[in-house]
DNA sequence: ATCATTGCAAAGCATTTGCATTAAA
DNA sequence: TTTAATGCAAATGCTTTGCAATGAT
């Protein structure tokens, strides 16, 4: 078995450590490195990591509908997503975490997993959309 | 113009209040009621309402991701989705929304948005699964 | 020689769009 | 009669799959 594909595609992931990557960035990743694969490969090779539980899939951006991947760092976390820029930071909330526990109780519901993601403008962005207005006064 | 399409597609989500449906149930549904509608009208209704703010359109299911539907009740909600017969409660939980805010500040974000999607197994489903796991032993 | 892995092209699915047709104001 | 809404079919975007070719053991 050939095994390029799959260290290539690891080692891209692994760079992006806590980025998340999607298909397409991974394939112009690739092809920049002149290892030019067919996304049939660096999909499959994804599913593969998924499976294998190497790898975590999220859809972001419920309207641009792509699936994002990273490295799966078997601790969990959540997600807030700059809806400017798109750069996303991780965080895990002990407060949160228990209390999403006492709902799923009160609902009678036995909690096997969750998905958070909050939305909103980074300080960066922030700053720009600040110095723009001031501009354009 | 024509309006049957928009009433009867309203009609059925008035029905599912609190729930969610899909663009192919709602197909489904209008069927069965003799007012067969081509999925592009749905798609296309759905997305006028959307626009319009009286529909809200979830991506539950990171897997196989088809979008749902909801009326829009104004009042911000989470989910608690059953892995096992899909069925979704809402909630809302003041703690939790506090907590975000401060999260969020606290990684210089301007909170915008969020969404929690809790996944678990509901209570009729796991009495289902201990009722099986009693037999099959 | 066998079996998993690859590449290609084609299929798949959910959703959207172009366009000519039709209904409403 | 002008504008908006509809139906159809075709296109889209992301993702998966069938299959023959290839590489590894």
């Amino acid at each position: 078995m050939e095994t390029t594909p799959r260290l290539a595609i690891l080692k891209i992931l692994e760079l992006g450590k806590g980025k998340h990557v999607s298909a397409e960035a991974i394939y112009r990743r690739l092809l920049k490195k002149n290892i030019p694969l067919p996304m049939s490969t660096v999909y499959r090779v994804l599913g593969q990591f998924e499976s294998a539980g190497i790898v975590q899939r999220h859809i972001f951006d419920a309207e641009r509908s792509a699936s994002v991947f990273e490295l799966n760092n078997k601790v969990h976390h959540d997600h807030m997503i700059c809806i400017t820029c798109g750069s996303v930071s991780h965080f895990v909330d002990k407060k949160i975490e228990e209390r999403q526990l006492t709902i799923a109780k009160n609902l009678g519901f036995e909690l096997t997993d969750h998905s958070l993601n909050m939305y909103g403008v980074c300080c960066s962005c922030v700053a720009i959309d600040a110095a723009r207005e001031s501009v354009s006064e």
